[in-house]
RNA sequence: UCCGCGGUAGCUCAAUGGUAGAGCGGGUGGCUGUUAACCACUAGGUUGCAGGUUCGAGCCCUGCCCGCGGAGCCA
């Protein structure tokens, strides 16, 4: 088990309360509303239905009230509205009920007194995330979440749902995943998935305000690519092919057509990673532009990653809000990023400087750990001293915060002492470690470039560095806080015999690459690109912890349901 | 592939080798302004699977399965 659950927190729940069946003299009403008949009537036309079975006022005037949407209901207080959604949430007293409905565009307060008899009744009878549409007058109110609510005066039920299993308190990581096709309905997940729209939509008006040509790579592609066993087989037809792992190499022969292009679809990566930071199917953004070199490169990175942080600000901050983010650590996201060469952050990391820092944050840490432990100790005494089981519930609830805080804590520390070691006897010439990257990333409060890696470390169609033949032309973009590498880019090697001799040296076959080969015999030009992570990018933003709630339905090596 | 942690009620978790429990959720009753409502009552278990040690195993041992996150590798 993951260390503590993940709190699911924003489930408004079904408290103790009557449920289909429970007072049949109460619930007579109902029972009409779920025989068939009736259930495809109120689906087929709510509007018809809510007008008509009220009755009074509007079948006089021969007038349907109008069907709004949550986010609008500002806009129509005092008039009679119908708004149709889910049950999110629902407080019952003896004469009035308190329903939230969401219906996509927000979450509205309906209140139901008793006075509407048939209504009242059918808010006894209704379950967690059935489907209802509600007549009634909108109106202000400061009680309400949202501050706008409705008085309702006719509820029809267009689907009774059976006990709904994602309860408002916390679950495990676990079942919320077995969940997740219900989960997306929770608070939590749609502001994720709202932040990732923006950022898509972002990235593609930044290219296209740019000049860029949309280009969509294949997704079947003949084995070659750089290391086959990162690469997911899939049989077809009689041969074997494997599914991309980037669109790059076909993103160079059509920037070769039209300039400056991009790529935007889905990258399967068959690597056996089961961490935080690692999906098995997962999209990237990927540029690629004729004429540009390295600084290029570099600058159209840092324009982008600018942009998109821009309008997550602009549009998404009660979103960022919902998810516990400091819209305050994006705004210091500026132009211009730090940039340091390989060799420079592999002496950053071996310095001595670095190594008190560490050491010293190390040992902050520890007492803070300790503190914590003292802290839990104490509010188990307390809870043994209590009996009220409300009282119990508000210590239970701190207690298995802090519980989750140290296990995580705990094992951060765990991993801290390898983590120092490895980065002061880090080796010129390997690649930078994910440790590596994090402690070079949390010096800085923006993202920060890496570039000119080794040659070995880095793939073939990376161009040699003129001055350094130990040298590539390329870059890594570390997004702040730990959150590592979000992009990885370069400039690509556009020399014929360059390349043949990396190829070889990597123990590619050159003939496997004929096609690309030819790009650099028809009129190879100096040329790059980069392709950016999703997922990656989204966590960072969001701030959470795991890359896996950053799409709707992750594919991860130990899950592929649902 | 390696290392570590875990699997107990629908969910989240307790339980010196000695009678398997709580909170939430479910059910029943009460309450006309609730905000993770509250109060009372109630049902709910082959402790992941298979062996073993023991008078006695949720707990100890062995093997397996599944999940989690860390290393390696990567975006």
């Amino acid at each position: 088990m993951e260390p503590g659950g993940l709190r699911n927190g924003d489930r408004p729940g079904l408290p103790p309360g009557p449920g289909p069946g429970r007072q049949p003299s109460r619930t007579g009403g109902v029972l009409v509303l779920l025989a068939p008949a009736a259930r495809f009537q109120s689906g087929r036309d709510v509007r018809k239905e809510g007008g008509r079975r009220g009755g009074r006022g509007f079948a006089a005037c021969d007038m349907n009230p109008p069907l709004v949407e949550i986010a609008d209901l500002g806009r129509h207080a005092g008039e009679t509205v119908t708004l149709r959604g889910w049950l999110c949430g629902r407080r019952f007293g003896g004469g009035i009920a308190f329903l939230h409905l969401r219906d996509g565009t927000g979450v509205c307060q309906c209140v139901v007194e008793a006075a509407a008899a048939e209504a009242f009744a059918a808010a006894a009878a209704l379950t967690l995330e059935s489907a209802l549409s509600v007549t009634g007058a909108a109106r202000a109110d400061d009680r309400a979440p949202g501050g706008y609510e409705l008085t309702v005066r006719d509820l029809a039920l267009i689907h009774a749902a059976p006990p709904y299993p994602i309860a408002r308190k916390e679950h495990g990581v676990d079942f919320l995943m077995s969940h997740r096709h219900l989960w997306l309905r929770s608070r939590r997940p749609v502001a994720v998935l709202r932040v990732r729209d923006t950022l898509v939509r972002a990235c593609r008006a930044f290219f296209e305000a740019r000049g860029f040509t949309l280009v969509d790579t294949p997704i079947l592609v003949p084995g070659a690519g750089e290391d086959a066993s990162t690469l997911f087989p899939v049989e077809y037809f009689d041969r074997r092919l494997f599914l991309a792992q980037t669109g790059q190499l076909y993103l160079e022969s059509a920037c070769m057509a039209l300039g400056k292009v991009y790529a935007f679809g889905p990258t399967f990566r068959a690597e056996k990673s089961k961490t935080r930071r690692h999906l098995t199917e997962f999209w990237m953004i990927e540029p690629e532009v004729a004429f540009a070199e390295l600084d290029d490169v570099i600058e159209l990175a840092e324009d982008l990653v600018c942009c998109v942080v821009e309008r997550v600000l602009r549009e998404r901050e009660p979103e960022l809000r919902v998810l516990g983010r400091d819209p305050e650590r994006l705004r210091a996201v500026r132009k211009p990023f730090p940039r340091l060469t390989y060799s420079e952050a592999a002496e950053r990391l071996r310095s001595p400087g670095l190594l008190k820092t560490l050491e010293d944050e190390f040992q902050r840490d520890r007492s803070r750990l300790a503190a914590w432990m003292a802290e839990l100790e104490e509010l188990e005494r307390r809870l043994r001293g209590l009996s009220r089981p409300a009282a119990r519930e508000r210590i239970e609830r701190q207690i298995a915060e802090r519980r989750e805080e140290i296990a995580e804590l705990e094992q951060d520390l765990s991993n801290r002492p390898g983590h120092i070691a490895s980065a002061q006897s880090f080796a010129w010439g390997s690649d930078l470690g994910g440790s590596d990257e994090t402690i070079l990333s949390r010096q800085f409060d923006r993202p920060v470039f890496v570039t000119h890696y080794p040659v070995r470390a880095k793939a073939f169609y990376m161009k040699q560095c003129a001055e350094d033949p130990r040298l590539v032309l390329n870059m890594d973009l570390l997004a702040p806080e730990g959150y590592g590498e979000i992009v990885g880019g370069s400039q690509r090697e556009d020399n014929l015999d360059v390349l043949l001799r990396r190829m070889t040296e990597k123990g590619l076959r050159p003939e496997d690459y004929d096609w690309y080969l030819d790009l650099r015999r028809y009129g190879s030009v100096p040329h790059g690109g980069f392709g950016l992570g999703i997922e990656r990018t989204l966590t960072w933003l969001c701030g959470l912890r795991h890359v896996r709630e950053t799409i709707p339905f992750p594919r991860t090596r130990g899950r592929v349901y649902p």
